[in-house]
RNA sequence: GGCCCUAUCGUCUAAUGGUUAGGACACCAGGUUUUCAACCUGAUAACCGGGGUUCGACUCCCCGUAGGGCCGCCA
């Protein structure tokens, strides 16, 4: 029988990422997870960021991994303006472990005093060799011991003299073994760990130790990180006895796998989870997508928003073995979501995109940022820059709706939609052709399309009414009533594609004129 | 090489000793459509292998096998 499960209240969770590259879909996946964690159980989300390592932490990796959380509305508990927690002030940034040191320092110092940590003055390269020896002997690679026995006057000595040197944490040669609340008991030879490297000096904490430290400082008593942290955690666990410090509840989540089963990375394609902002995807399914990779309602249902997902989560539900990254799961997901959008909504998230391929460019300028590609403006009125024509955010808002359900990533929507802001199409005259349709036959179903079309009132200018006339037109025309000889010309000639929204739709949008010239030039084509 | 983790359709997963092994994505077929998409209907598709335990194992145990993770003065 498991162990009652003890009752969860107000747990303090926390991601801690190292600002080494652009927010991973992995990391921000375990940060949802401990978002949902957080929320479930009222307790509380923190933020942590690990750059100990100056040298491989930037600046504007941390302003990546800022913008990606928020982006996916994953909001940190602290750090946040308390007046609205809704609201983002720069003032409120997140823990820094690079502002901490002092905190570090302090225990470092203490433990060599204590003697559970010391100074060691192997060098590298020795130390290299010494693993290659080892792993080629069959055994697990650990350090020595060398350097732990060296007197404290000796160390004293040797750090005067200024040679580099590294702490070392005593570790004990102890089993380690604790109850993960995912993975279940898990137990570790400590012997086989050596004595791990928990600083470079006084000032320069090492991850385990800064983390295990900073757990502790925060106050943190879940635990809840991807399982390629597994074999950190007998250290973390010896470390926290030798400082005499609690153990908090771990929880490994399993890892996100690639098309080879291996960790998901930058091989695999987009792992950058701005890559897919800027690509169109909208953070509610991403959000939904990354749910379900690794954990699941026990439901039927696919579509979960976030707060569903608050209520829902919890980590008895979570998956053990690793899951891969199924992109076609999430443009089935983004698609439903584009779908479910207000034409309105929609086109606020598209214009950028349209903006950005140049096919629109606003006129009046607002102010308001929109979300999608950063930094775009919307204007009341766009210029079409082909046609040096203005169009109105109706019209737009028109021609988004057309594709609504055709889209499964927002970028794919220029190239969609091109043809209503140029001047003239760019296709080969044969795509004018349905089945087996000559030149003069072309030509013929044109001018059919012409004649109807000029007879049209100004008035009756409207989808539906071109669509009545057209097809029973076209079923008249076509041999055996097939609509395609009339049909799909007329729609080549308006949208210069071989798939396209339907073309009554199309000329509804374009007006009789354009629409008139645009039959003209299809007829241009076949000189 | 050592240590650790994992194992149900191609993919994400449901099932917690007794089910015709369910759902979703993808794929395929059909319907609808001038086309594409969306939508509707249907089909194909899985318990890694071998031993136990049990009246009965996808479910529990053991051993294999396979895959993965980690073995930094990175996190």
């Amino acid at each position: 029988m498991e162990a009652v499960a003890k009752k969860i209240e107000n747990p303090r969770v926390r991601i801690a990422p190292s600002p080494t590259g652009l927010l991973h879909i992995g990391t921000a996946r375990t940060a949802l997870f401990n978002y949902l964690f957080a929320k479930k159980y009222n307790g509380s989300f923190i933020l942590r960021i690990e750059d100990t390592d100056e040298e491989r932490s930037q600046k504007e990796y941390e302003e990546d991994i800022l913008e990606g959380l928020k982006w996916l509305k994953i909001f940190w508990d602290e750090g946040i303006n308390p007046d609205d927690p809704k609201e983002y002030i720069g003032n409120f940034g997140p823990y820094r472990q690079s502002e901490r040191i002092d905190i570090y320092e302090s225990y470092i110092r203490k433990m060599l005093e204590e003697g559970t940590a010391y100074y060691c003055f192997c060098s590298k390269d020795d130390l290299e060799a010494q693993r290659q020896y080892q792993m080629s002997i069959g055994q697990a690679p650990k350090y020595s011991g060398k350097c732990s026995n060296l007197s404290k006057e000796t160390a004293e000595q040797y750090l005067k003299e200024g040679r580099p040197a590294v702490i070392r944490f005593r570790t004990p040669a102890q089993n380690v073994v604790f109850q993960d609340l995912i993975k279940g008991k898990i137990e570790f030879n400590g012997a086989l760990l050596g004595d791990i490297t928990i600083a470079k000096d006084p000032k320069i904490p090492l991850y385990n130790l800064a983390a295990v430290i900073d757990d502790y400082e925060m106050k943190i008593s879940y635990v809840i990180r991807g399982e390629d942290h597994l074999p950190n955690t007998p250290k973390q666990i010896l470390l926290q006895e030798a400082l005499g410090l609690p153990q908090p509840d771990y929880a490994h989540l399993p890892l996100i796998l690639g098309s080879d089963k291996s960790k998901l990375s930058k091989r695999h394609g987009s792992v950058s989870v701005n890559e897919y902002r800027e690509k169109g995807y909208l953070p509610e399914a991403m959000i939904n997508f990354m749910a379900f990779l690794g954990w699941n309602p026990d439901t039927d249902r696919e579509i979960y928003v976030i707060n569903h997902l608050m209520e829902e989560f919890s980590l008895e539900h979570c998956q053990k073995s690793s899951a891969i990254f199924n992109i076609q799961k999430l443009d089935w997901i983004n698609g439903f979501y584009i779908r479910n959008k207000s034409p309105k909504k929609l086109m606020e998230l598209c214009v950028p995109y349209l903006i950005s391929a140049n096919l629109i460019q606003p006129i009046f300028e607002t102010g308001g940022h929109l979300a999608g590609i950063g930094g775009v403006e919307i204007g009341e009125i766009y210029l079409m820059p082909e046609t040096k024509e203005k169009i109105d955010p109706i019209a737009l808002e028109n021609i988004i709706a057309l594709y609504q359900e055709r889209l499964k990533y927002l970028s794919e929507l220029p190239e969609l939609v091109d043809f209503f802001f140029k001047k003239e199409l760019d296709y080969p005259p044969d795509l004018l052709s349905w089945k087996e349709m000559t030149k003069p036959d072309i030509k013929g179903a044109i001018e059919a399309l012409e004649g109807v079309i000029e007879a049209i009132k100004p008035n009756d200018w409207a989808r539906s009414n071109l669509e009545e006339i057209l097809v029973k037109k076209a079923a008249e025309t076509g041999p055996e009533g097939d609509k395609g000889y009339l049909l799909w010309p007329f729609r080549v000639a308006l949208s210069g594609k071989k798939s396209s929204a339907p073309p009554f739709a199309i000329a509804e949008i374009l007006g009789k004129e354009k629409t008139l010239l645009r039959l003209k030039q299809a007829k241009g084509k076949l000189q």
